[in-house]
DNA sequence: ACACTATTTAGGATTTTATACTATTTAGTA
DNA sequence: TACTAAATAGTATAAAATCCTAAATAGTGT
């Protein structure tokens, strides 16, 4: 993943735009962090971004290394695959179904959808492996929290 | 969420069945957990399951609950929703696409899907609430791993 | 009904993943 | 160059899940 020069002149001023814009420093450790994430597809996890910071800052800590991977995801640099600090949940519901996650109270809803259905089998033939699970998960504002969420932050959450 | 008696009959039914065929024992602790799991929507975590067993069976242990839950998931008797015992991964690929993690080895692979990427417009509208993400992830098998299997394995793998 | 034994459990220790705390350092500004 | 709020390093702590081992028990055979 040799990402050229110029993209990443790119990079770095996308993430100058991003904490400019909300009113951040752009410290050495926030660019070094954001570039070994941006320059692998191999979606690292936090322990292995950090061993990679390390080469270019030995001292920098494990705190600041996850501080920088949420704060890089808020502002809509990179994605999280898998948990951010959530249980597991277990669900005995027999029916084909799927979920929309709250995320900001975490209650997982059920919901059914056909047209969902139907994909999963359409695509489990080609691929890298042998499907097993097809699961799609919406996330978003519950309707509950919606209601109990001041008005501007609701707008806050409807651009997102 | 009333089970009714008959309902749980098969439920009941269904746990004896499933440890019969892979010859496991039908424990008074394995009845409990599966039951609590069973007469709710409300997709428990451990903890809460851990909790409505206490109440049946005091001295049960924590340990006990999670060999549980992951053993009825392996059963194929519930499903479990977010993380066990995985890491958040970081993702900075800003082009759309989906994911398949592979169960064996927990390496997630990218792949495009236009037919993924419709669906996800449509959803939007309706809805427990106000969606922000839809995200499409295949479970399974990767390539890598079914070629290093033994063969019994693999085709145990299939059927799943 | 009773005994046998491989399986399962209870309870506590441990590991793993991530966050909290705080004294020190630093980026942005003038 | 000096100022100051923001950010970091280093360490402590928390939270989720698993490991370990002696004791208990389900299923089996008599
Ligand atoms: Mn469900
Ligand atoms: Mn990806
Ligand atoms: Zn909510
Ligand atoms: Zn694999």
């Amino acid at each position: 993943m040799d990402t050229g020069y110029r993209e990443q002149i790119n990079q770095l001023d996308r993430l100058r735009k991003a904490l400019k814009s909300v009113g951040m420093k752009l410290t050495y450790q926030r660019m070094v962090v954001f570039e070994e994430v941006a320059k692998t597809n191999q979606h690292p996890d936090a322990e292995a971004v950090y061993e990679a910071v390390r080469r270019h800052i030995p001292s920098v800590s494990l705190d600041t290394v996850y501080r920088t991977l949420w704060l890089l995801r808020d502002l809509g640099l990179i994605r999280t695959l898998g948990p951010q600090r959530e249980k597991a949940r277990f669900d005995a519901n027999p029916h084909r179904h799927h979920h929309f996650v709250c995320n900001a109270c975490g209650t997982a809803f059920d919901f059914d959808s056909p047209q969902f259905d139907e994909l999963t089998v359409s695509y489990k033939l080609e691929l890298v492996g042998q499907v097993q699970t097809a699961h799609v998960e919406l996330r978003g504002i519950c309707r509950h929290c919606l209601e109990s969420m001041p008005l501007r932050q609701e707008k806050e959450a409807k651009e997102a």
